[in-house]
RNA sequence: GCGCCUGUAGCUCAGUCGGAUAGAGCAACAGCCUUCUAAGCUGUGGGUCGCUGGUUCGAUUCCAGCCAGGCGCGCCA
């Protein structure tokens, strides 16, 4: 049995000022009709728990000072149940202070729901998210961690907000990369077996190709150069991929990425997709042929130009897989589609979203997420990142270095939007000082006092009411808040499609319970507060430990 | 040239549909281990929110124009 959690103290303070704005329109007091309010939590101390602009909002329409505005609310407000007091303040602000006692049913809260905490109901929605998404053509760079770390952040923050989520890695396992690909691993085959072969022009340089081509001659030695060229470049070229792709699913399970759908783009051309989808755009008027090629006239539907997806040589482009691809998605009938591309694909935004208007659909339907780029630094000098000449920083290079969960929360630090910069040298160095360890370290030490209380036979559980009374201290009271906040920081968070968020929430309620650690003991001789406390170090541990699994990092008992 | 993103403390970055005296971490400096873990805590200093205008009672936030950086603008992916 669930517990379906109660609202937020936040949204409950919400509802008694919608219901005095009610009573106050009921009574003729306000002319204008209320809608919704929205609370925010103030940036200071001594302007309550609860702040409200809507006084100032409302003012314009009532035509009278804001202040005046906010009065009358807040004698309709008299009685509420929950709040200690409203003031007025700055320009108009309702600052709402909740009653001390109200904060202590959260303990019990947190600690019934578990796992649960922060959960919101089941919102009827469901969401695809597709990413990462690497061609099979080379291993997952440090950019492709940025977006599994973000990806697997957003699914899990989405799935935590109500929604049905699927993850989905698209595979590029066509085309002329893959060609390419093939043709890099067969120059390097048969030059290992006395063949001199260069390596195509734009092909793939990096070690891992040679590496693939050693392990396949050391596996079939050089029967493949007397197979006919085109048969063996195919083996060859399936070979290497399959193999790649092997590396990319090992490297992502390190990192603890899971995806549940993978998509091949050869499948969508094998069982007849593409064809299906151009087909179909063709009926709507969309298809055309010119200069002896196959177009898309995405131009009419909002995109820059028309794209070609079937060149003059008769080969489709990737777009042509990628309108079957997310023509596919659309009819597995997804509410949202979310895309999270890095910034150099984004160009690409306006064909897709020409073949979501194409299908009917409105254009909240798809999301495309677009990450900045990661610049790698090492020692202060950039490095070039770039499959073909094979000089990059490997996603399986970063986690070996600065950890798993370490890299994980550090592309959680910054705005996806946000550029960044990934300096190697200096995530070794801060490693100590790295929040991830901050953060693990505070739910250690919830975990080594909870261990100390059952050493010593303190019971606490579950908490009595009256031993919460004893929680008082400013310390507490603001851990209490905290813990009341993480439902509403989740929803927020997913509402903006922004994990970051939760990250610095994480970062607020350990640094909490750090302090709150440091100057109060938990476990004293005065057993009802000792009991108190170690629920409250508890429920701390509990949102802590939530918080951290929608990043995927652990949360470590002891460090 | 056009499009998207970014510009906030020395550095890396937050900043809640526009709101109150713009915040955190790191770095710097000064303190704190007889304690349930010092991977921690306490304090100090540090800002023309890129620039200029506009809308508004009110702009770091919205709009326009500049400046700077990144990315894109292919019958590549």
């Amino acid at each position: 049995m669930t517990t379906i959690v109660a609202l937020s103290m936040k949204k409950r303070i919400g509802e008694l000022l919608t219901e005095a704005l009610d009573r106050a329109h009921a009574s003729g007091d306000l002319r204008s009709v209320p809608s919704p309010v929205w609370m925010e939590t103030p940036k200071r101390e001594g302007f309550g728990d609860y702040a409200s602009a809507v006084a100032m909002t409302l003012a314009a329409a009532e035509q009278r000072p804001p202040r005046q505005v906010a009065e009358l609310l807040v004698r309709h407000l008299q009685g509420a149940d929950l709040i200690e007091r409203v003031d007025i303040a700055g320009p108009g602000y309702l600052n709402v202070t909740v009653r001390r006692d109200a904060w202590w049913g959260v303990v019990s809260e947190v600690l019934e729901a578990g796992e649960a905490y922060g959960r919101a109901p089941a919102s009827g929605r469901s969401v695809q998210v597709e990413f990462v998404s690497a061609n099979p053509t080379g291993p997952l760079h440090v950019g492709h961690g940025r977006l599994a770390a973000v990806g697997l952040a957003l699914a899990n923050l989405l799935a935590v907000a109500g929604d049905r989520v699927e993850r989905e890695y698209y595979v590029n396992d066509a085309g002329r990369q893959m060609r390419l690909l093939g043709e890099s691993v067969w120059a390097r085959y048969c030059t290992l077996v006395g063949r001199e072969t260069p390596v195509p022009e734009d092909g793939y340089q990096g070690a891992y190709v040679e590496e693939i081509a050693r392990s396949i001659v050391e596996r079939d030695g050089s029967r493949y150069v007397s197979e006919p060229r085109e048969t063996a470049l195919a083996e060859l070229t399936t070979l290497a991929y399959e193999r790649l792709l092997d590396e990319i699913r090992s490297d992502l399970a390190l990192y603890g990425v899971r995806f549940d759908a993978w998509t091949s783009e050869r499948e969508l051309f094998r069982s007849g997709s593409v064809e299906r989808a151009i087909e179909s755009l063709r009926a709507q008027g969309y298809i055309f042929e010119a200069d002896g090629a196959l177009w898309f006239r995405s131009s009419a539907l909002g995109d820059e130009k028309d794209r070609v997806v079937r060149k003059q040589d008769g080969e489709w482009t990737y777009l042509a897989s990628d309108l079957a691809y997310h023509s596919k998605k659309l009819e597995a009938g997804f509410d949202v589609l979310i895309d999270l591309w890095g910034a150099d694909h984004h160009g690409y935004v306006g064909r897709i979203r020409g073949l979501i208007r194409a299908m009917g659909h409105p254009d909240e339907r798809l999301r495309v997420e677009i990450s900045q780029l990661v610049t790698v630094v090492r020692k202060g000098k950039p490095v070039p990142m770039s499959k073909r000449t094979g000089t990059f920083i490997t996603l399986r290079d970063v986690i070996e270095e600065v950890g798993r969960d370490a890299a994980l929360l550090t592309f959680q630090m910054r705005r996806l939007d946000s550029p960044m910069e990934f300096d190697l040298e200096l995530a070794k160095e801060q490693s100590s000082e790295n929040p991830v360890y901050y953060i693990q370290y505070a739910h250690a030490r919830t975990a080594g006092i909870l261990r100390m209380a059952a050493e010593q036979g303190v019971n606490w559980q579950p908490p009595q009411e009256s031993d919460l009374a004893r929680l008082v201290l400013g310390e507490e009271l603001g851990l209490l808040k905290a813990l009341a906040a993480y439902p509403d920081v989740v929803q927020e968070a997913a509402h903006a499609y922004e994990p970051h968020r939760v990250a610095y929430f994480l970062q607020e309620l350990a640094g909490l319970f750090h302090a709150y650690y440091y100057k109060h003991r938990i476990i004293t001789d005065d057993r009802p507060l000792s009991a108190a406390r170690l629920a409250l170090v508890a429920a701390v541990g509990v949102v802590l430990r939530n918080a951290l699994a929608i990043f995927g990092v652990s949360a470590p008992e002891r460090m």
